[in-house]
DNA sequence: CGCCTATTTGATCTGATTCAAACAATGTGG
DNA sequence: CCACATTGTTTGAATCAGATCAAATAGGCG
């Protein structure tokens, strides 16, 4: 079985024999480490040496005000590498913590380095990872700030049930979803109250079924209008339809890639 | 007198004489174009082959909503090269809007590679910038999702003087603010009448002066409070105190950078 | 001046918060 | 296996921050 990370990044990207058996090893060969829900993976301006990738579970980035009150701004699902952030400027400017109980690789930094200048296109893709996390950012942010509680929630369903199935991690229509609803509070910037009776008037509508940790969602198109989702900021232009994704690349498919800072990245387009 | 990039730039990394002229001259050679209020500087979905730096005015980064809402997700000041992120990606996921009238420096794709790869420094120097950036925006969501009107308001004048004064145009405690309550109301989710209403508030307690386009803050203290302001996240810690920033740098101070997509920015630590 | 775009003010309405408490589920130890 | 504790969900009522609607001022500027 392919790991989450390879699944995720040849979605990005096509990979070489080579490469994915690179890939498989960084993970296979890294010391885990688990985590119980509400626990630190990294704390909020730590300097680790390592990167964590998430194997399994349910993690989140966010940030403490003050106040104590929490703002979560985005979740990690099994296949992140939730500070790769860190890895380039040094120290986290925010937390990672666990939602669920997660199992999570520990990634040396150094070994990443080996791997990522070994295999620049490698390298390539995890920086296209980044840039789609700023993507997901902004996302997040027109939801939080112009979006009704019902629009956002829904459009949060929506993300996660689609990041979800990017890994194979989620029926056509279904997923675990085991976070609790003061969770999802956090992240859309509304209270729990108010997230608990969104979702019932989500069910009530017939958009979903909510029950226990599992979602299922009865209406697909319904609830993308409610929250007006279009995915396309989770999937670059470049390999959009990425019609070879688990086949072998051909070589044809290798355009060289500018090493110094990957800034070879316009030269990159698919014609 | 330097270029507001090459500042910034160096607020981030010390830069050696030659990486200085090859950034002034980066600019210097460029074509620039200008731009009206309300003018798109890069429209949304667009695949630039020019980066556009900032030369003059105020910009903004901005998603429009089906039903016409705007949501402004970042101030572009002088110095602010825009569109990086489409340098690397292809494609934006986003609009760039001029705010007020504004000098554009268009530096071609080619060019840019060029000088990336001639000194990596300026490379990483760009690609931390783009991290920050990431940074700001998170800062900017916990706004949006957790903090007070009052809060949120404080928190970005805070943020918009702090910025200027790093790029040598503003006073310690005034700037000039060009843009429109109802730019303010789109970049923080909130309405212009509010927006108006807590202005008073904060001109009512004396902690600011807003008359026209200038901003004079009369109790720095206080609004840092009121925003609870931390401008930790606009100066990453690698070079948060940058005490020789101005002078040239000294050869030891020039650590070497390892090619290939910069991932060597873990080795890259202060001690 | 007259037009257009910003700011300001007032009145009203509502989505979402807060507080409080009941209820359900899950787990823990005796 | 039950009693108890803990954490999550649900419900109700009161309140408020901020939106919306409407209209009056105040600046710029050709």
């Amino acid at each position: 079985m392919p790991s989450k990370l390879l699944r995720k990044l040849e979605g990005l990207i096509p990979l070489s024999e080579a490469e994915r058996r690179a890939l498989e090893g960084l993970a296979a060969h890294a010391r885990t480490r688990s985590f119980r829900p509400r626990e630190d993976i990294v704390p909020e301006g730590d300097r680790p040496t390592e990167c964590s990738l998430i194997l399994d579970g349910f993690a989140c980035r966010y940030k403490l005000l003050a106040d104590g009150k929490r703002q979560i701004m985005s979740f990690q699902l099994a296949g992140d590498i939730t500070d790769l952030h860190a890895f380039l400027l040094g120290e986290l400017d925010h937390g990672i913590g666990a939602l669920t109980p997660c199992k999570v690789a520990m990634l040396p930094h150094d070994t990443l380095q080996e791997v990522a200048q070994e295999h620049p296109r490698i390298a390539q893709a995890l920086w296209r990872d980044t840039l789609i996390d700023g993507a997901v950012f902004r996302e997040w942010m027109i939801g939080i700030g112009r979006r009704s509680a019902r629009g956002r929630i829904a459009h949060l369903l929506c993300e996660v049930l689609t990041r979800l199935k990017a890994v194979g991690l989620a029926e056509e229509l279904s997923c675990e979803l085991p976070i609790t609803q003061s969770d999802l509070g956090d992240a859309l910037g509304l209270s729990v109250v108010h997230v608990n009776r969104v979702l019932q008037e989500l069910r009530g509508e017939g958009l979903i079924t909510l029950r226990g940790k599992l979602l299922v969602v009865n209406d697909w198109t319904g609830l993308e209008a409610a929250g007006q989702f279009d995915p396309s900021y989770l999937f670059p232009p470049t390999v959009r339809r990425a019609s070879g994704a688990g086949r072998d690349v051909r070589h044809a498919d290798l355009r060289p890639f500018a090493p110094s800072l990957g800034v070879g990245g316009a030269a990159e387009r698919q014609p």
